[in-house]
DNA sequence: AATGATTGCGCAAACCTTTGCATAATAAAA
DNA sequence: TTTTATTATGCAAAGGTTTGCGCAATCATT
């Protein structure tokens, strides 16, 4: 690493003492005209740009730099949702940090202790499905960390959060098979450690009880891993006892499952077989048909979540919170009128 | 932020200097086991965790913190590079940073910047398609700041990098269309300025002169964002007015425009044509029938970039260099014997 | 008992800033 | 001219560490 100029250099060069190098420098206090634009002529010169660290230090204000945990990064929902984040950030000046959790609140927590060693501002955390997630969100609190939990939220009342609304976003995708005329619509959710899994269960029971129609628990499989495998394996099981009109699955992925199944045996989407998906991510549209899904703007989350924890590094007890709406994509992988 | 206990809170509780405390911490000097123990535990209770910045500041060593630049984050390739940067440096104790470049010589060299201020150990950067990247990584050089390009490497002689060979992988995916015996093989290209697709374009031209076959201008396209959309169009203009009788797209995401194209002239594929996409991304393996793509493994990338960013960290002067081979996945996209 | 070697620890400087306070220089007022 | 107000600059401490050097205490050697 090559010597960067410091504000000695520019002081000693002008024969000026460094505070005055500083306030100008910082725009704070009095100097005359004269120095002040011979201080920044020679700051350019050198390329001068203040040490951070140190900056920091003296301050003792966090860095210009949020943390970011997400549970992967190459995954479209999350990744979009970093990409919101990123913009922001860059916008106002801040650094991002980012590490992943792989969904576990071990890695979680040594992540938010090191986002703490290295003095972030602030952290914006997905949290883990793992329940210990809890104890990581608490932890921040205490230690008077801003943050904003984004996507999973648990039941948190009292800290800023942005969410999507997966209720809806499965009542709304279920209801609208239930509308087009479809029967026995199955479900392929995740684990039920899963919360978001958990919620758009709920939204797809709440949908049948609207109707009146009671659920067939033989139509709902739950994957480990939401990929496109073992969407092609449980819906053949589901397929092979019970025939299921629709299908909702709760990712697109697992939806694409489905569509190589039904093609290996050539059921007719959307004719004989209904499919809605989750996510909106790019998949859908290579899909043939194209699949109908429920959109998450991940873009969006980031960027709102970026502005709460700003607020929130100003004004630490100013807590936001805000539960995006869902909507739904109508493609052509279910009859529509 | 609250308040963290320091080093002092250690040796003001045990009336101890600091300078004691600090060298049983970092276990380097003489000290006695009986004061070391104690050390420790008053350490752990007090839940003490060094100050980075101030250790960073004092040591004039850089912060184990990289910075990663990628032209976009939520893209299936960049990411998985990301993913292995994340997962080796979390291993190695290392932070990330992250920027978007946008594919903007301009934001790139600001994200240097930043870095630089944010005194980062060294920098992973996939270059902007723009020819003033080539600036930025002199740049870095001169500023003496460890660093590896990865991806898009220009004529870098004399730098570490890590690269994909996309001329084998273009070469032989026309090659396998060749010896299919498919005739009239189109190409859909990116911009020219897009060292990548020109590359590629290389591997493409290279098959053909191998063959002893012309190449034919007319079955050439070039994309301006390698979204579905244009490949689309651009296929649709390419097939109507020349028929070809395969296709190969630079991108996974242009192959699926060509799979709606197909679907709605209802082209066979791969009888009437064969097409092979590249990256092999998630989105091949949805298509209809599964796409024959090229693979890069980004995650092995990322994770051999940042381990020689680590050795040149360690040892500036030490530069490395790796061009991942390229490996045709043979899917169903087009006929294989 | 006196010397030398070894061990355990403290002092203070340094890393680069920011900032309250003091001082010097200038201008305005008496 | 002297005093007061104003403006421009400097001094030094502080923020949390690390580390070269030095000092004191202990132990081993004669």
């Amino acid at each position: 690493m090559k010597k960067r100029a410091t504000i000695k250099d520019i002081s000693d060069s002008l024969n000026l003492s460094i505070s005055t190098v500083s306030r100008i420098l910082n725009g704070k206090g009095e100097f005359s005209e004269a120095t002040r634009s011979s201080v920044l002529q020679v700051a350019k010169m050198l390329d001068y740009r203040a040490n951070s660290l140190a900056v920091s230090l003296r301050k003792n204000v966090p860095n210009k730099v949020v943390g970011v945990i997400l549970p992967q990064v190459n995954h479209y929902f999350f990744s979009s949702i970093l990409n919101g984040i990123m913009t922001s950030s860059h916008n106002q000046g801040y650094m991002v940090m980012i590490g992943e959790s792989l969904d576990r609140s071990d890695l979680e927590k040594d992540l938010i202790n090191n986002f703490s060693d290295h003095f972030v501002a602030g952290i914006i955390l997905a949290p883990s499905q793992d329940k210990r997630s809890a104890e990581n969100i608490v932890k921040m609190e205490n230690e008077g960390i801003p943050n904003v939990v984004i996507d999973r939220t648990y039941q948190r009342i009292n800290g800023s959060f942005v969410k999507h609304d997966d209720f809806k976003g499965a009542f709304n995708a279920v209801m609208h098979l239930l509308n087009q005329g479809y029967e026995k619509i199955g479900l392929i959710k995740g684990p039920d450690r899963c919360t978001i899994s958990q919620t758009r269960f709920e939204g797809y029971k709440k949908a049948f009880e609207e109707k009146g129609i009671k659920i067939n628990s033989d139509l709902i499989e739950s994957a480990n891993h939401t990929d496109k495998e073992e969407g092609y394996f449980l819906f053949k099981k589901m397929y092979e006892k019970n025939k299921p009109g629709a299908i909702f699955t709760i990712t697109d992925m697992l939806a694409s499952g489905v569509f190589t199944y039904a093609h290996e045996q050539n059921i007719n989407i959307p004719k004989d077989l209904g499919v809605i998906g989750y996510s909106n991510s790019q998949l859908g549209q290579a899909l043939q048909p194209k699949l109908t899904t429920v959109n998450q703007n991940g873009q969006e989350m980031g960027e709102v979540a970026l502005s709460y924890l700003l607020e929130q590094i100003n004004e630490p007890t100013l807590k936001r919170q805000l539960t995006f709406d869902s909507e739904l994509i109508i493609r052509e992988s279910c009859l529509s009128s």
